[in-house]
DNA sequence: ACGGTCACG
DNA sequence: ACGTACGTGACCGTA
C-alpha cells in the first residue's frame, strides 16, 4: 500500500458470518457440516472483489474471550446468546477458505475486527488510499470519510447500502464522528450496550440534532422535560460509558501491514478444492472453475489427511498389534445409544502415528484380536479418548477391560468449562480454531432414524475423531495447567470417572417383587381416587392432563386461578394446596398426582430397568454436566429415589443387598453445605455453631429472633431453616418470601436480620459477587470453575440469576469436591483393606454400600471417618452412618 | 420436540 | 421497575 490509487477493503469477517448464518437456510455438506455461512459469506465475498477490485483485502476477526472493552465497561456483550455449534463450526471452515481465494486474515488477542479495522483504514487513509469497509455494524459508519466508504448489509449479504459521509448525513443528519453519540444515548441492544432507557433511535436523533453530542445532552439535561429528563439524568454515566464502549479503537498494536494485505487474484487449483470440499457447485461453475484440477481432485469432497486409515479387516492384525506395542496416540469407542449398559458397540480407531486403525465390533471378540484385548485391559498401557468412562462400560459387556487412563478430552472440557455449550468433538475443535468435523449427528442420524453408515463412512469418522482427540489432547492440558485446573483433573476427576464406572458395573440389587406388591397397593388406591374424581365433577376426564385438568378447574368449577404458566393454567402442587379449602377434589387430585407419580416413575420406571439376569439396576452416573460440580444420575436417576414422604420411601425398601447375608449400609453429610459457607465465609458465629456441632437451624433462629435456644419453638426454626435454604441458594427476598408464604418486607427483615448477625456470611456474599464481576467467574475450595457471563448483564434478571449463581456454586461446588474426595479415598481404603464391602451409589451428600456382616462394624467406622477427613476445613464434617437389610432401613 | 409437573440433594 | 430461590432427570400429554 503505497500510493494514492490503491484500494483497500477492509471486511469484518466476525458481523459478516453472523449476518449470512442467519439470512441463508441452514445447509449442511456431505460430511454433515454446516456450511450457510461460509456460502453467504463467500457470495458477498466475490461480489465486493468483483465491484471494488481492490488492490488490497483483508478479512478481520473477532480474537479472545475477553476484549480490552470488557476491563472498561463491564457489561459490554454481557446479554449476548452463546454462538450456536452451527455457526461456531464454521469459522475453521472460513478461515480456511480465505487463502484460496489469496486473502489473508488479520485477529489479534484482545482485540475486536472493528477495532482492527479502525486501525488499518487509518492507516491507509494517511497513506493517501481509498478504502471501502463492509460491515453489518452500523456502528462502523463512525468511520466513514471522503476516502472510506463504509457498505453496510442489508437483507441477507449480497445486498448492501453504501454510505460516504454525505450518505451519513442525508440519512441521519449526523456526521460519521456523531454516530458514537447516537449509541451513547439509543444503545444497542445485540452488544448489550444500555445506553439511555427508553430512548431509541428517534429521541436520539431529536437530541443530537439539538445538542451535537452525549457531552452536550448531558450539561443541558436540565432543558429538557418530564420522563425523558428523568431518563437521561438516572442514566448519565451510561450513557457516558455507552458512547465510550461504542468508539471504535483506532490504535491496535498491529505486527502484519497493509503490504501483508496485498491481493493479486486466487489460485484456480486451490480454490476449487477448497470449494469442492465445502461442496459450493454452483460456485465453481459461477468462477468457471470447472476445468481446474485441485491437487486432491481424485477424492473430490475431502481433504488430504494428515494420516493413512487402515482397516484392520482388510489389512491383517500384525500391523496392529506392533503400533499397540510401541505407541497409540489415541482410541475411540464408538456405539450405538445413549445408555452405555444397552449400547451395542460398533466399531473402535485406534491412532498411532500416521496410521489410524479401524477395527468393527465383530472382529473384537476374534482371537486374533487377543493383543488388541490385552492392550485395553493393560493399566500401564496409556489411553487417551473422549469419554472413556461410557467406552468402559461398553466393551465390559463385550467381556473386554478397559484400564489405563491417560486422558479423556471429555472430562478436561468439563473441568476448563462445565457449562460449555458445545462439549462435542467438533465443538472443541471449533472452539480452538481446527477444522471441524462431522458431528455425530450427521453420520449415524439420531433418535429412531439411527443407522450405522457403511464402512468406509464409519471407518473415516472414527479415525477424524481418533486424530481431533490426539490433536486437542495437548491444548486443552495446556489450558488446564495454565489456569491451575490440572490437579482438580488429574487427581479428581479423571480418577474417579474410573471408581464411578466400577460402581455403575456393580450395580445395586432390586427387589422387583416388592416394588409389583407395592405397585399393586398403589395401583388399588389409583383406582378408588380416580373415581372419587370422576364422581365429583359429574364425567370422567384425563386428570393427568394438564389443559383438561384445568378446564375442569376452573372452567367447570370456577375456582380462583392463583397462576398461570406460557400455555394456559397452572395446576402444579403449589396452587393445588391453596385452591384446597375451596373443594373437595382438590385433595384427591394431590393425592392422586403423588400416587401416579410413584407408580410411573418409581414402580414401572425402576422395573424396568432391573436386569432379568441379575437381579440389578445399573445407574449411569454423568460427570460433566453438572454447572457445579455434581454428579447427575441416569438410566435410571438413583439419586432421586423418593424418601420425603412416606408412602414414596417404601420405595426404597426394595433397594437390599446382593449376597444374601449382607447389608446396606448408607453415611450422609450433616450440613455439609452450611459447613462449606462456614469455611469459605469465614463467619465466626457459624463456625463456632458447628465447632460445638450445635443443631444449626436452632441456632441460627435462635440469633435471629433474638431468643435463648430453648426458647425456639418449631414455627421459629421453621422460618430459620427456610432462611439457611435460601442463604445457600443465593437468597433474595422474593424467593424467602414465596418459600415461607410470607410478605416480601417480611422476608426482607429476616434477611437483614440474618445478615446482621452473620456478618461474616453478609461480607462473602458481597465478595463473591464483586468477584464474580471482576474475573467473570467464581471458583470452589479445589478451583473448580464456573463462568458466569451474565453477571454484568443490563437486564436485571439475567444479572440477578448470575449473582445467584456466584453465591451458591462456590458452596454447592465445594461440597461437590469434597464428596468426590471422599469416594476416592473410599474406594482406595476398600481395595488397601482387601475388603469386600462395595460402594454403590452416591446420592450427592451421601454414599452407599453393601456390607458383608462380618465387616459390618468396621465400615461403620471407616465410612464416617474418612469422609469428616476428606478435606479439612476450619469446621469439622460430620458424617452420620446407619445400616440395616435395605436402603429404608439404612436411615 | 417441548412444556408442565414432580422426585431428589 | 424488573419477576426468581441453587443443581439435576423422568414421565406425561400435546404440539
Amino acid at each position: 500500500m503505497g500510493n494514492g490509487t490503491d484500494k483497500l477493503v477492509l471486511i469484518d469477517g466476525n458481523s459478516i458470518i453472523n449476518r449470512a448464518f442467519y439470512a441463508i437456510p441452514p445447509l449442511t455438506n456431505g460430511s454433515g457440516l454446516h456450511t450457510n455461512a461460509v456460502l453467504g459469506f463467500t457470495t458477498m465475498l466475490l461480489k465486493v472483489l468483483e465491484e471494488e477490485k481492490p488492490s488490497h483485502i483483508l478479512v478481520a476477526f473477532d480474537a479472545g474471550k475477553v476484549t480490552f472493552r470488557h476491563e472498561g465497561f463491564a457489561e459490554y456483550k454481557g446479554g449476548r446468546q452463546k454462538t450456536p455449534p452451527e455457526l461456531s463450526e464454521q469459522f475453521p471452515l472460513l478461515k480456511e477458505l480465505l487463502p484460496a481465494f489469496g486473502i489473508s486474515q488479520f485477529e489479534l488477542a484482545g482485540y475486536e475486527a472493528d477495532d482492527i479495522i479502525g486501525t488499518l483504514s487509518r492507516v491507509a487513509e494517511e497513506k493517501g488510499g481509498s478504502v471501502v469497509i463492509v460491515s453489518g455494524d452500523k456502528d462502523m459508519l463512525q468511520l466513514a470519510s471522503d476516502q472510506v466508504t463504509v457498505l453496510i448489509t442489508r437483507k441477507g449479504v449480497s445486498e448492501v447500502e453504501r454510505f460516504t459521509p454525505e450518505d451519513v448525513n442525508e440519512k441521519y443528519g449526523l456526521t460519521p464522528a456523531q454516530i458514537i453519540d447516537l449509541k451513547g444515548l439509543m444503545g444497542d441492544a445485540s452488544d448489550n450496550i444500555p445506553g439511555v432507557p427508553g430512548v431509541g433511535e428517534k429521541t436520539a436523533l431529536k437530541l443530537l440534532h439539538e445538542y451535537g453530542t452525549v457531552e452536550n445532552v448531558l450539561e443541558k439535561v436540565t432543558e429538557l422535560k418530564g420522563k425523558l429528563r428523568e431518563n437521561i439524568e438516572n442514566n448519565m454515566d451510561s450513557a457516558r460509558m455507552s458512547k465510550q464502549v461504542a468508539t471504535i479503537f483506532r490504535e491496535v498494536p498491529l505486527e502484519k501491514t497493509l503490504d501483508d494485505a496485498a491481493y493479486s487474484g486466487y489460485q484456480s487449483a486451490e480454490l476449487v478444492g477448497a470449494l469442492r470440499k465445502l461442496e459450493f457447485k454452483s460456485l465453481i461453475e459461477r468462477l468457471d472453475l470447472v476445468g481446474a484440477v485441485s491437487e486432491d481432485a481424485g477424492a473430490a469432497g475431502s481433504e488430504p489427511l494428515a494420516y493413512e486409515i487402515v482397516l484392520v479387516e482388510e489389512a491383517g492384525w500384525g500391523e496392529l498389534n506392533d503400533a499397540l506395542a510401541a505407541n497409540v496416540d489415541s482410541l475411540i469407542v464408538e456405539s450405538n445409544g445413549d445408555n452405555p449398559h444397552q449400547a451395542e458397540g460398533i466399531g473402535l480407531a485406534v491412532a498411532a502415528g500416521e496410521k489410524i486403525y479401524f477395527v468393527p465390533w465383530e472382529l473384537l471378540t476374534a482371537a486374533d484380536a487377543g493383543p488388541l484385548r490385552a492392550w485395553l485391559g493393560e493399566l500401564s498401557a496409556a489411553k487417551s479418548g473422549y469419554d472413556l468412562h461410557r467406552d468402559e462400560l461398553v466393551l465390559a459387556r463385550a467381556g473386554i477391560e478397559l484400564r489405563g487412563l491417560a486422558f479423556d478430552a471429555l472430562l478436561a472440557a468439563y473441568v476448563l468449562d462445565p457449562t460449555e455449550a458445545d462439549p462435542s468433538i467438533g465443538g472443541l475443535l471449533s472452539r480452538h480454531g481446527l477444522a471441524s468435523i462431522a458431528p455425530d449427528e450427521a453420520v449415524f442420524g439420531k433418535g429412531a432414524k439411527f443407522r450405522v453408515p457403511d464402512r468406509e463412512r464409519l471407518a473415516k469418522h472414527l479415525a477424524a475423531k481418533a486424530d481431533a482427540v490426539r490433536r486437542l489432547k495437548p491444548l486443552l492440558v495446556e489450558e488446564m495447567e495454565k489456569q491451575s485446573m490440572h490437579r482438580l483433573y488429574y487427581e479428581v476427576e479423571q480418577p474417579l470417572s474410573v471408581v464411578l464406572a466400577g460402581m455403575e458395573k456393580q450395580g445395586i440389587s432390586v427387589n422387583g417383587e416388592a416394588l409389583q406388591e407395592l405397585g399393586a397397593e398403589f395401583q388399588r388406591r389409583i383406582e378408588e381416587i380416580v373415581s372419587a374424581i370422576y364422581k365429583i365433577a359429574g364425567f370422567e376426564f384425563n386428570i393427568g392432563s394438564p389443559k383438561q385438568l384445568g378446564e375442569v378447574l376452573f372452567d367447570k368449577l370456577g375456582l380462583p386461578v392463583v397462576k398461570k404458566t406460557k400455555t394456559g393454567y397452572s395446576t402444579d402442587a403449589e396452587v393445588l394446596e391453596k385452591l384446597e379449602p375451596y373443594h373437595e377434589i382438590v385433595r384427591q387430585i394431590l393425592l392422586y398426582r403423588q400416587l401416579a407419580k410413584l407408580q410411573s416413575t418409581y414402580i414401572e420406571g425402576l422395573l424396568k430397568e432391573i436386569r432379568p439376569e441379575t437381579g440389578k439396576i445399573h445407574t449411569f452416573y454423568r460427570q460433566t454436566i453438572a454447572a457445579t460440580g455434581r454428579l447427575s444420575s441416569q438410566f435410571p436417576n438413583l439419586q432421586n429415589i423418593p424418601i420425603r414422604l412416606e408412602e414414596g420411601r417404601q420405595i426404597r425398601k426394595a433397594f437390599v443387598p446382593s449376597e444374601p447375608g449382607w447389608r446396606i449400609l448408607a453415611a450422609d453429610y450433616s450440613q455439609i453445605e452450611l459447613r462449606v459457607l462456614a469455611h469459605i465465609s469465614g463467619d465466626e458465629g457459624l463456625k463456632e455453631a458447628f465447632r460445638n456441632d450445635m443443631d444449626i437451624h436452632t441456632k441460627t433462629a435462635s440469633d435471629v429472633f433474638g431468643v435463648s435456644p430453648d426458647q425456639v419453638d418449631a414455627n421459629m426454626r421453621r422460618s430459620a431453616k427456610a432462611v439457611n435454604f435460601g442463604i445457600v441458594y443465593g437468597i433474595s427476598d422474593f424467593g424467602l418470601s414465596q418459600n415461607l408464604n410470607i410478605t416480601r418486607k417480611e422476608a426482607a427483615a429476616f434477611i437483614e436480620q440474618y445478615f446482621s448477625v452473620f456478618q461474616g456470611v453478609s461480607r462473602f456474599m458481597e465478595t463473591i459477587k464483586q468477584q464474580a464481576k471482576q474475573d467473570g467467574y467464581v471458583s470452589t475450595l479445589l478451583d473448580r470453575r464456573r463462568y458466569l457471563p451474565d453477571i454484568r448483564a443490563s437486564n436485571f434478571n439475567l444479572r440477578s440469576f448470575a449473582e445467584r449463581t456466584a453465591m451458591n456454586s462456590p458452596i454447592q461446588g465445594t461440597a461437590a469436591d469434597i464428596i468426590k474426595l471422599a469416594m476416592l479415598r473410599m474406594d482406595e481404603a476398600l481395595r488397601e483393606r482387601g475388603l469386600r464391602s462395595r460402594m454403590l451409589l452416591q446420592v450427592h451428600d451421601e454414599l452407599v454400600f453393601e456390607v458383608p456382616e462380618e465387616e459390618l462394624e468396621l465400615m461403620s467406622k471407616l465410612v464416617p471417618e474418612v469422609m469428616e477427613s476428606a478435606l479439612k476445613l476450619d469446621v469439622p464434617l460430620k458424617a452420620d452412618v446407619s445400616h440395616g437389610s435395605n436402603w429404608y432401613e439404612a436411615k
